[in-house]
DNA sequence: ATGGTAGCGTAGCTA
């Protein structure tokens, strides 16, 4: 079972580059982010000849917006809202073993790391707050459960390609990893990829579109995840961050698909 | 300390 996590930036400008992931990679379920269009624009024929006929979206006009795109039948089709948006940041469905897969979108949070001065980052942190309070309460942690997005914080030293110089950025600030671990132990959540990956090795899955030359300078991020709850960790078998993306002609999204393969 | 690029949609917001 392979699941993969992708912040497009467009699915429609895009959706040709998602067809090639899904062509060379094969994922069983793809999620995206920041797909940008409407429900009624979205591209959904153009995945259904690749066999993903299983699609879960919600999207608006011109910012942000989640799919699910799947080989397998999804079931339960949700949608929830936070922080008093309805902002398309988060859905999720059943797969076919019971398994809840989440495709969630954390705000970016602005530029100013400080609640009073940036309502964005406000919305940032009150999202974060109230996701770990809805898991709480489910306390399901026994439940097979994924969760996948961006979510927009790179929480390790090795996450970010500077920790001393990314400690004052959004994204990396004291708060958002404090906040993020208290979401991970809402549910028990387990990071998948790190399984993986020893967290003294740098990892990114984003690169910003404003360097010169993303790859040589390579100031990342690891700002998507794959997680799961604990009764799937003995499945794990493999990941994969797709950095040759970043690179991919004509205009690459400035984020990269992240690869779990489950048993 | 500053400004750098991209997408949507055609100004200015968000990232």
């Amino acid at each position: 079972m392979r699941i993969a996590t992708w912040n497009i930036n467009s699915v429609r400008l895009r959706q040709d580059m998602v067809k090639r992931f899904m062509a060379e990679h094969q994922p069983d379920v793809l999620c995206l982010q920041e797909t940008k269009t409407p429900d009624e624009l979205f591209p959904r024929d153009a995945f259904l000849s690749l066999g993903y006929k299983h699609q879960h979206i919600h999207g608006m006009k011109g910012y942000n917006g989640v799919a699910i795109l799947s080989r397998i039948p999804l079931t339960n089709l949700s949608i929830e809202r936070w922080a008093g948006k309805d902002d398309c940041r988060h859905i999720y469905a059943t797969l076919p073993d019971k398994t809840e897969l989440h495709c969630l979108y954390v705000p970016a949070g602005g530029d100013i790391p400080d609640v009073a001065l940036n309502e964005k980052f406000a919305h940032k942190l009150t999202l974060l707050d109230e996701l770990s309070g809805w898991w709480k309460n489910k306390s399901a942690h026994e439940t097979r459960k994924i969760l996948v997005g961006d979510l927009n914080i790179a929480p390790l030293e090795h996450d970010v390609w500077s920790h001393k110089q990314l400690l004052d950025v959004v994204s990396h600030t004291p708060i958002e990893v404090e906040k993020l671990g208290h979401l991970q132990k809402s549910n028990g959540w387990y990071d998948a990829v790190r399984h993986f990956v020893p967290a003294d090795q740098k990892l990114y899955s984003w690169w910003s579109y404003r360097a010169g030359d993303w790859a040589a300078s390579n100031r990342g991020r690891r700002l998507d995840h794959i997680w799961c709850s604990k009764p799937l960790i003995s499945s794990l078998k493999s990941t994969k961050i797709l950095r040759e993306a970043r690179g991919w002609e004509p205009k690459p999204s400035d984020h990269v698909p992240v690869i779990v393969d489950f048993a």
